[in-house]
DNA sequence: GCAAATTAATGATTTATTCAAG
DNA sequence: CTTGAATAAATCATTAATTTGC
């Protein structure tokens, strides 16, 4: 839920349906005085503020034109392709694959380096593709053991993180040693704690590290 | 369970006992670490790869929210019901609070809807609604049309903008005075806030960073 | 009972949003 | 503003429940 400290709007669904269609009515960029009304109406659905309001509309209208854009330039790089020859096609739709959203996180289109992290063939399907970086999972490389595995989509990547102890974070639920044997008390971990580090998951380094001396300071909870 | 030739994972009943034990000891999204962890873990109860628990956390949180969506839609809509019936002094009494002057130049009151109607099943009607209520734009005072709102230091602050017409006019701050409107205490919208539980923001920076501050060095590497 | 047909759950992908660094 | 990084939402797809007719 959004605590009291929670940095960020989450919308409510009726809240979001809502501006979206004052959007599509015309709203496009609300002046102060439309945001405040805006804002007082739509705290009715929930906790909302005037600047929430206003950084909607504005992200909102910048990616419909994004969007909008994309879809034109595909539509031109529809037509052009029907006007190469059938050969040509496997290096288009290559590149159309690179284009798309779920290649963001590869390389943009637009970088230098078209073939930055995964090395692809011309041939090689978007499906191919994710699959290929699935099927390595997870890690091998003994040196690893400070790596962290980081996931976006459906890939897989390894993320070394060269930072202090980093091993700190995760507070360990298991023991190393085999599973318990009865596997429900396994996790009495009072919900304070496991919330609390749940909070601090995603990826970003949740490194409390005071100095990079401390060796892995881990939390194993003891089996039954 | 997991027959042999299976396309996708199978969980057995334990691997699902434990799985949910865990979100509700909070981990809601694991890190690679923990998924690791977690995987290896649950390994001894069958077939399973770290994808599999990233999907199954993924899923179970999204669908967990779904759960959360559809009954506070439902709570809406019967909430919507309760307006259009005429003795409802709970919402008269809302309604009331918007004859406040700040509303005074929207044309609420001679909607036949005066509030948007989060109709999720009629389009039309919902379109018609918005359309009415919110296409008649605001007669706002003319001067912050150009006006754009920045926040600044958590404050909320309205400036003029240097874009394409910059119209000198005073800009109007609302944001810090807002206007005594209590719709939030009418109604019980704690489902709204409980729906949040799950938002676990993430944007919370979870670093207590040490001395040398030593940005996060990070290195991606992808498997090969 | 028992499969074929249907439907509900849920694993796996893809697309859209969000945040904030540059 | 642009864009990298991450998440959430939406969607696709397959498996399990279940219904149905025999």
């Amino acid at each position: 839920m959004s605590p009291a400290g929670s940095t960020r709007w989450c919308p409510t669904p009726e809240q979001v349906m809502i501006l979206e269609e004052m959007y599509r009515s015309g709203i496009k960029t609300p002046n102060a005085s439309q945001i405040q009304q805006i804002t007082s109406h739509l705290s009715f659905y929930g906790k909302i503020e005037g600047k929430n309001v206003f950084y909607w509309f504005q992200n909102h209208k910048a990616r419909e034109r994004q969007k909008l854009r994309r879809k034109l330039s595909k539509q031109l790089q529809l037509q052009q392709q029907l006007y190469h020859h059938p050969n040509n096609h496997h290096f288009l739709h290559y590149f159309d694959s690179l284009a798309s959203p779920a290649f963001q996180h590869l390389s943009y289109y637009n970088s230098p380096s078209p073939f930055p992290q995964v090395e692809v063939h011309e041939d090689a399907a978007k499906q191919q593709v994710m699959n290929y970086t699935w099927k390595l999972d997870v890690p091998e490389k003994p040196d690893i053991d400070k790596s962290m595995t980081k996931m976006y989509g459906g890939d897989w990547l390894m993320m070394v993180d060269l930072g202090p102890s980093l091993s700190s974070s995760p507070p360990c639920y298991f023991s190393t040693a085999r599973p318990p044997l009865k596997t429900l008390e396994l996790f009495p971990v009072s919900a304070t704690t496991s919330l609390k580090e749940e909070c601090c998951n995603n990826s970003s380094p949740c490194n409390i590290t005071s100095n990079n001396s401390t060796p892995p300071p881990k939390v194993v909870l003891t089996l039954p």
